[in-house]
DNA sequence: CTGAAAGCGCTTACAG
DNA sequence: CTGAAAGCGCTTACAG
């Protein structure tokens, strides 16, 4: 490995002086600054960050805590994310916490010993304590998908208003027996799309049936709970899926169960993912703007980092938008 | 930041007592050892990995250069790297370079001067010199879904044999007019899975017909092309598509073009990503063991940097399976 | 404008 | 078994 060192033997200066030449904002003679220069071209001189970093105390480098990068939501987000860095020449370091609590923790800590500048903590999150400590410790960190009170910055869509603007497309359209797929009510995602299609409901006078919510977890087959579901109950016009992958298996049992989509049942689904468009028939979903999350979220955390910004939380509500393909059938007409 | 000399006062030793305790690798008396473990307890010590780092070299972080996180074959296989990095007490740090070779050197260049202590490259590689320099370098790297001759360590699949594995299942099942729907052929891997598709007519004694080549790079619309296609050219009757994205979008189309699938026409993928056993029909795919293939390549990669391997390289064929569904209909039986 | 020196937080020969 | 010292590769006051 060639450093400082070998650079300011071979330009005849010493090792202050290729610093301050490559740093840029201390004035160096521009004679010695050829000599330094030429030097460093030679000999493919590379400085090491990490030495830089344990000086300066930082490292030019940022964490994304998220729960896995399979669910189809993350490769964008990351992919903002990343992007964003890069372009500040910074590098981005991933983790996969399975929601564990006990994962975001070592993760964490993790990260801090590697000394990373910030981190975008995407956990949809049962637990506070080690977020409210994170904070605390005056690390740069922004929450992306999820919010906490207005303690922390964030980025993030309304899910509640959301998904209640996709139930009242539902409703629009002549449905009445809607029943909801949603994910684990432990995370507050699910929760608030959930609160969103009962207040679909309720704004237009129906009573909420809890025989129409099916919970699913991760876990859980998807398809065979919608399967069994629908075998069973005869008189659902249509299905609101909390995500594109879950609409996506219920599609696929419905179709089994014997269902024509959109003839017999409508599917509505939320995220829309790369796929949704290509379905049959092709899928009527909320959009969320993921790469501009990732995006937001790293340019918010470079400003906390450089502190071109004021460190005021700042909590962003990013718009979704509904994105009416072929799986839901207008029931008003006749 | 509470550092070793903090430990150290409040233990009443020296910073060298309090690092061996740490590392355990040294002997130290058991009493003293107690009080150090109690004062780290009671500060919370977290050892600055960049410090030791500096000193020892190496930063337990590996980076995993790729082409886009958002290519469905990636988050899998990122996971894999990850989730064995992890266990190892290693971070990841993840690049996306869109197959840009400039990219992909700047992103070797970035991780270098981070001090990675290992690279995976999963490059599907125009470029081969940067390759070979990082891998005179000295720095571990394992390549991913490529390989270089046997100069360096890889794991990938057999992406001939494996096309040609599909193809023939299509004519053992009475297919005789297939197209096949590739990727960018400046890519190996598409090359290869084309060279496939030609070998199985081959063997099967059919004569490759041009006409029934289409290429589709990523930037072109997979679903514009098949549907064009379709319309002017009726006697198809199967395509082969070099992944399953492609053959999601072909389905799409060849269905908008009157097709019935698999009656009229026959869809084979390559990949099976999650959502292909949910596609209508089901897809018939080749199934890539994506996930193991993240985690043999850490594996051997963090044999590298361990020297717990011997360092002559290696390059790992992973199996390939074939997945019959419901998209290829059997055109033999009467 | 430039160099010698100190220091970032660790680890590890070198003595004892 | 333990401490003082040197050093990993940088940057930045401090003098000049």
């Amino acid at each position: 490995m060639v450093t400082i060192k070998d650079v300011a033997r071979k330009a005849g200066v010493s090792t202050s002086t290729v610093s301050r030449t490559l740093s840029g904002r201390i004035p160096v003679d521009p004679h010695t600054r050829e000599k330094v220069l030429a030097a460093v071209r030679e000999l493919n001189y590379q400085p090491n960050e990490l030495a830089k970093g344990l000086k300066e105390g930082k490292t030019k480098s940022m964490g994304l805590i998220m729960p896995n990068i399979c669910n189809p939501v993350f490769p964008l987000v990351s992919r903002g994310v990343e992007d964003t860095a890069r372009k500040h020449g910074y590098t981005l370091i991933i983790c996969n916490t399975d929601e564990d609590p006990i994962r975001e923790m070592e993760s964490i800590q993790k990260l801090r010993k590697q000394w990373v500048d910030g981190i975008i903590l995407a956990a949809s999150g049962r637990e506070n304590s080690h977020i409210r400590e994170l904070k605390d410790s005056g690390l740069p960190v922004v929450l992306l998908i999820r919010r906490m009170e207005d303690e922390v910055d964030a980025v993030l869509i309304d899910n509640n208003a959301s998904a209640c603007q996709a139930v009242s497309y539902l409703l629009e359209t002549g449905h009445r027996r809607i029943a909801i797929v949603n994910g684990d009510r432990r995370l507050p995602l699910y929760r608030e799309r959930y609160r969103g299609y009962i207040q679909a409901l309720k704004k237009a006078g129906i009573a909420p049936d809890p025989g129409l919510v099916l919970e699913v977890t991760d876990e859980d087959s998807c398809y065979n709970a919608v399967y069994t579901f629908l075998r069973s109950s005869s008189d659902v016009d249509a299905i609101f899926a909390a995500n594109d992958l879950r609409a996506l298996e219920a599609m696929r049992a419905a179709k089994d169960a014997g269902y024509r989509i959109p003839e017999d049942i409508s599917i509505m689904g939320f995220d829309n993912l790369q796929f949704s468009p290509f379905l049959d028939p092709p899928l009527t979903t909320v959009d969320q703007p993921l790469y501009q999350m990732g995006q937001t979220a790293a340019d918010r955390l470079l400003a906390l980092i450089e502190g071109t910004a004021s460190p005021e939380p700042e909590v962003r509500i990013m718009k979704t938008q509904l994105v009416i393909r072929e799986s839901v059938k207008d029931r008003t007409v006749i």
